[in-house]
DNA sequence: TTGTACGCGTTATCAA
DNA sequence: TTGATAACGCGTACAA
């Protein structure tokens, strides 16, 4: 009875190639150090014995896994799907692969997730923003796992991403323009979030530099729902002539309540979005937004991820974000000034 | 100089410990076969160190990663993020991590993910529909590699899934009650693809029951360009009054090219989806659609994933899918009868 | 309950 | 260019 269960091993392929276990390593990781007839000899024993490297062993010879782990808030939001896919693509094939998990947007849950993938044995990780407690940096820092953040720009940390604070200052600068005075901002929950603050920040310093303040502002969960009843809350104030959201998701929500409420948009208030995902274009009116590159952003985050675990210096990218006017903005009602 | 950059291994918790190395292992492992004492004793000098096991010797030793793999086309469509999500959080925490790759709908590229999921030492698979070379099936059950197929219904395979085609002959069959008789499709390109294939059947064997075929059918891209550039193709028929489509991405996309061409949907021309995801409520109208329990059926995946790596029996599940009518449908103009 | 000692399969060092 | 051999760090029979 021979044993047909267990799987070859480098020994086996070595065997029977008639070669010793090191020449086998070499043609499968550098095959350039090894003679063409030799090398011949070998892919054939592999392909005979149906050979594949054991995980373990590698890992634990070579100290290197060639697995990528990213933590993201969640994959429901097309923001961090794109993002991620775009990552993923980006990944150099065959050397790397992708250990995703998601946070839930809740910093003991994300916490948990780094450490779930170094245990994994992870080289390197992607992770969204900034805002995290310092001794994860420090933890991540003994380990000696690089790590790259995205969708902000990282402070002192390497990163791949856009400035959501001056992104959000030109769209509000554009709406002021239209001649709006009476806003109201629908945000993400800040708390933990630095790109939802940045977002906020950005509106307020805008209307602060024209000498104004919100109307109200409204912090809510990322969903239709809350956006849509944090909507209707804003326009109990029959003043207001726009409301400015902090994504894409929220404004639709927006959107939907307004249309519910019978108000025209853009004719009787304007509602912006930010990210342009693919729902900006779905909605009535489209969404005027702000374009923020994911797919491009998620290729940068690949490249200086492969770079610092190659132990190249790596340099952070600061990606620029777009105003997209489409069909969602008008200028205020008797303002004399045209979109 | 003390080596500050290698890790503490169990030697040295042992050490500190005062305990054997196997002990230690054992705490890790399984607390309950250890005394609290020297468990306490033990996760003292566990903490002191910052020890981590090393996640490769552990693979070694163990024979197991912890880590499972999926496949899926791509993160862009609503449909899989979400469910990859699903399955991601429905994994035992801290037992499970997902290691998550694309194929782009390219079988070539699914069978090199496959593999290098399996080489990542993946304990288990997660793969989309069941339409795949029989051989790639055959090397899984030689390296004995559980795995589970989902959106569709995986015929002789483990699958949590659903059965496209009786919920698209479902949708079909409405359109027709509705009085509509010339109808089109627009469909995802079905080679390679069970899922495209399957609504594409159901549609036809509806349409062959009530004595019909389609006026015409468009094979394209899942996108929201090429789902307008047939739409506007399909209606060069001045005949077709409704046209179903294969997804609610493409259904967006029909909606939008209608929008173009000044036709009023649902008055001028109805148009229904497939998936229910969340664009189907954000379009004006809303999509008239087929729900598909995305992630429900991502957390049953999980749970016959692990009930399959766990050596159970672990059964497969049949989602069932609902017929979801809301703006984007109506009787034929004239026909008579009510919506 | 705890300790001893070996095996897991690969890579890397150093000679030849 | 190739080969012998020593790590790599953990799990686990088996014995105590």
């Amino acid at each position: 009875m021979t044993e047909k269960t267990s799987h070859a091993t480098v020994d086996d392929v070595a065997a029977l190639a008639g070669v010793s276990t090191a020449t086998v390593s070499r043609c499968l990781n550098a095959p350039d150090r090894v003679t063409a007839a030799t090398r011949e000899k070998v892919m054939t024993a592999v392909r005979a014995l149906n050979y594949t490297p054991n995980f373990g062993a590698k890992a634990l010879a070579s100290k290197r896994t060639g697995i990528i782990g990213a933590v993201v808030p969640t994959l429901e939001n097309a923001v961090f799907a794109h993002g991620v896919d775009a990552f993923e693509r980006a990944l150099a094939p065959g050397k790397f692969a992708l250990l995703v998990a998601s946070s839930g947007y809740e910093a003991g849950r994300e916490k948990r997730q780094i450490e779930a993938l170094v245990a994994r044995g992870a080289d390197g990780l992607l992770l969204v923003g900034f805002d995290r407690d310092p001794a994860i940096y420090d933890w991540l820092a003994l380990r000696k796992v690089p790590y790259v953040l995205a969708w902000s720009s990282g402070e002192s940390h390497p990163y791949a991403g856009f400035d959501n604070l001056s992104g959000m200052a030109a769209m509000v600068g554009m709406v002021l323009e239209l001649g709006h005075r009476n806003i109201a901002m629908i945000s993400g929950i800040t708390s933990g979030n630095d790109r939802a603050r940045d977002r906020l920040e950005g509106a307020r310093s805008a209307m602060a530099q024209a000498g104004l303040s919100f109307c109200g502002v409204r912090e809510v969960a990322y969903g239709l729902e809350s956006a849509a009843g944090a909507f209707s809350a804003l326009m109990a104030d029959r003043r207001v002539t726009a409301v400015i959201c902090g994504n894409d998701v929220l404004a639709a929500g927006a959107l939907r309540a307004a249309h519910g409420m019978g108000l025209r948009v853009p004719e009787d208030v304007t509602i912006t979005g930010f990210d342009d995902i693919d729902i900006a274009e779905i909605t009535w009116p489209q969404l005027t937004t702000v374009r923020v590159p994911h797919s491009r952003m998620g290729e940068e985050a690949a490249r200086l991820l492969q770079d610092l675990i190659a132990g190249r210096p790596g340099e952070s990218v600061l990606l620029a974000t777009e105003l997209v006017r489409r069909g969602s903005h008008a200028a205020v009602a008797g303002a004399g000034i045209l979109p």
